[in-house]
DNA sequence: ATCTTGATTCGATGTATGTCAAATTATAGG
DNA sequence: CCTATAATTTGACATACATCGAATCAAGAT
């Protein structure tokens, strides 16, 4: 993935442009912004990491909200499927972590370059 | 918008968790990403932001992809609803420009704590 | 085995979304 | 005024999505 355009040609100074996302790369990263595009998975996204374990139940996660269990796992897998969480079973419990590389990733984009948000 | 734990009780040392966004933070943010969440989108984003003039033409961007201009318009429009760019016509042509204070909401909130993607 | 609880999957339903052709608005020139 | 070009809006269509009830799977307890 190419994010920055760092100066192929050795030139003065930072160039004030950047390079765009190619169609490869938008079609890559931008499940990653759906995913998160809906206000039940973002908050779930902010429940598992910002837990002080670093792990949630997913029983604690369907008392946060006035869903059914069945649309919470959904989204948890909505979650799971773009990479963004991890499930781990231990006896009754499922706990979900999340994937900061991947979070990274994101974050990455959107603040710097291609983005010009700190640019 | 709260978003990081900043010790209220003065204590010696950074928390290690974080706040979870509340329900009315995630409903005014999803939009956000939802609108970054289809691949052309992004794409049109990233020229946008990128290009040197800090503005891009609508004539340059339909030819960049092979879409109709219809849908090229809409997915401009949803850009546009939801705070990411801002239109202004000169003359025959109408020029689009990133709004980098709202990409900075995004990159404030995924790069730090709420998300845990650097701390 | 049976029962109970935690969680996911299945099936259905109403709504939202991406796409385009055709019609419409806006501006510039003859 | 009429024509041409840039861009959006409208209408239509097929697909995808959020939600839930009911059924199913997993693991522990009796």
């Amino acid at each position: 993935m190419t994010v920055i355009d760092e100066a192929t040609t050795s030139a003065c100074c930072a160039p004030l442009t950047c390079e765009p996302l190619s169609t490869g790369d938008a079609v890559e990263l931008a499940p990653l912004f759906k995913a998160l595009g809906d206000p039940v998975r973002l908050r779930l996204m902010s429940l598992i990491a910002c837990h002080d374990d670093g792990e949630v139940c997913v029983c604690d996660l369907t008392t946060a909200f006035d869903l059914s269990p069945a649309t919470i796992s959904h989204h948890l897998k909505v979650l799971r499927e773009a990479g963004l969480i991890e499930a781990e079973r231990r006896g009754t419990w499922i706990y979900y972590r999340a994937v900061p590389e991947v979070l990274a990733k994101i974050a990455g984009l959107v603040g710097s370059s291609p983005f010009g948000a700190s640019a």
